[in-house]
RNA sequence: GGUCUCAUCGUCUAACGGUUAGGACGCCAGGUUCUCAUCCUGGCAAUCCGGGUUCGAUUCCCGGUGAGAUCACCA
């Protein structure tokens, strides 16, 4: 059995978004399954007039930064190099002469003005346009400056998809496609066969839009004596409202800005492989090893899937509480507020330990612990708009809050003897939780909400605890004035 | 319009032709001595329609309908 050789193939001509990445993905997994199976990227950069300045430089990121790992690519080299097309013309130009020696290749003389008179003569006659009824009789010697096409065999088709099943096409979906342009860069069409062709890929994984196109690609494997490789087609994904194919032009995101936007690689990973793949079973949570070894292509779903950054968010957040806090810890640098500069590791950290289970994006950071690093504003409406605390007076508002002050200031500032603390306070006040928990929560943070009261004072500390409650006092005495 | 593909809760999906059609997200309700989140429990919610085959159809077949893709010197 040959090995298995999967590949990426892009136009760098913007960014990912996730129905590419959902491709490149499934290509890297069926490689990763084989011990000896290789995943290779292919930049497809035949297209001078959309190729985007940097985009290849892009696309080279967001793999990396998915984790998707490539053997052989236009950076790193490899066995069958240049991994680039636009490296490779000589290559198309060899096997266009050959198709033309066969006579299976022809030059197009006709201008876009005659080629456009053809097609709305057949839509006016409400036939499907084809090339091949308007074949030049007599051909002009190719020069390199018309467009060469493929002089097609018409006949129909059966083959296998690994996802789809057996398939079948008609010979009118067979034309005489354009396989050199008039740049003499070869199109898509013919350089992906010659590419995958040479470079032994194994497995062509592409998403639905070329499966109409399939039947020319079968015709030319077989003017060019090329065994076709297996062909798995992938099925859309769906943009979030409406039913069109996910692309850019509807805003599909940048996946790089998903990690900006504090997403995580494993989350990324879990949501965008199970879009259109499960295992049958009922586990939601895979990782990348996971995948590697359960991932198949026969259970890859034939209908699109809708994008649902709800359930991405979910499983961001079933990630992050995944992670060790150390590791966690490291992905967090870039999302700190700025006042957590001034604290040490240990500090961050403990915060980190505390807000862990309430993030669900790296991105939530600042708002769950700005009040940590930074002396908060206090806003008394957060008191009066409370349903417990507007039942109280200012007066006795003050007066708990001396309390809280005067019992907390002797409390030794671990969370256990914090607990007791509060406890005792709620006996000595005779409050209950809902209103001195919470007082003293909006007093310390002046945030709509925080982690346990207890470990929420230990971390913020002692001193800033008094000051805080001070400032609290004061808010008070000047609200009621 | 031609051709191709697809069709289970709102969404992602499971179900050798025999299940009270299962799980997950989301939503709603309750619980975890305060908030938020986590976690736990419960609830709402689906086989596109019509025929056929069969003792029995979400599953197989046919026909509709609906959706998507494609018909470029783009990939």
């Amino acid at each position: 059995m040959t090995s298995i050789r999967t590949r990426f193939a892009p136009s760098p001509t913007g960014y990912m978004h996730v129905g590419g990445v959902r491709t490149a993905l499934f290509a890297w997994l069926l490689a990763r399954q084989s011990p000896d199976g290789k995943f290779i990227l292919r930049l497809e950069d035949t297209d001078q007039k959309r190729e985007v300045a940097g985009s290849a430089e892009h696309l080279i990121e967001s793999l990396h930064a998915l984790g998707i790992v490539y053997d052989e690519g236009p950076d790193i080299g490899g066995p069958y190099a240049p991994y680039k097309q636009s490296e490779r013309l000589d290559s198309y130009r060899k096997w266009a002469q050959k198709l033309i020696d066969a006579g299976r290749a022809y030059a197009d003389p006709y201008t876009a003005e005659q080629i456009e008179a053809f097609r709305n003569q057949s839509r006016d006659e409400k036939r499907a346009f084809l090339y091949r009824d308007h074949r030049p009789t007599n051909p002009p010697v190719w020069d390199g400056k018309m467009p060469l096409r493929f002089k097609s065999d018409p006949k129909s088709y059966s083959w296998h998809d690994e996802v789809m099943g057996d398939l079948h096409s008609g010979p009118e979906v067979i034309d005489d496609i354009i396989i050199i342009k008039s740049d003499g860069y070869p199109t898509y069409n013919f350089a992906h066969i010659i590419d995958d062709a040479e470079m032994n890929i194994s497995h062509i994984i592409r998403g639905q839009e070329f499966l109409s196109s399939q039947p020319n690609y079968m015709n030319l494997y077989e003017a060019l004596n090329i065994k076709a490789p297996l062909f798995a087609t992938v099925p859309h994904i769906l943009g979030e409202s409406g039913n069109k194919k996910l692309g850019k032009r509807d805003g599909a995101k940048d996946v790089l800005d998903y990690f900006k936007d504090g997403y995580l690689q494993e989350a990324m990973i879990n949501f965008i492989a199970s879009m259109g793949w499960n295992d049958g079973s009922e586990q939601e949570i895979f990782s990348s090893a996971e995948l590697i070894e359960k991932f198949s292509l026969a259970r890859i779903q034939h209908s699109g899937a809708r994008f649902d950054e709800k359930r991405l968010l979910w499983l961001n957040g079933q990630w992050i509480r995944k992670l060790s806090l150390d590791d966690l810890y490291n992905r967090c640098a870039e999302f700190w507020p700025e006042s957590a500069n001034q604290v040490g590791d240990d500090v961050k950290k403990q915060v980190l330990a505390l807000v862990q289970d309430r993030l669900k994006t790296l991105a939530d950071l600042p708002l769950l612990t700005s009040y940590f690093f930074a002396e908060p504003t206090p806003d008394w409406t957060m008191t009066t708009n409370n349903n417990q605390l507007s039942k109280l007076s200012t007066d006795e508002i003050v007066t708990l809050l001396n309390h809280a002050k005067e019992a907390l200031s002797n409390s030794n500032y671990d969370a256990d003897s914090l607990q007791q603390t509060l406890n005792s306070l709620l006996e000595t006040t005779g409050q209950k939780p809902g209103i001195l928990f919470t007082l003293i929560r909006i007093a310390v943070s002046w945030a709509p909400f925080s982690p346990a009261l207890n470990e929420t004072l230990s971390t913020i500390g002692r001193d800033k605890v008094q000051s805080r409650l001070q400032n609290a006092i004061q808010a008070a005495e000047s609200a009621s004035k």
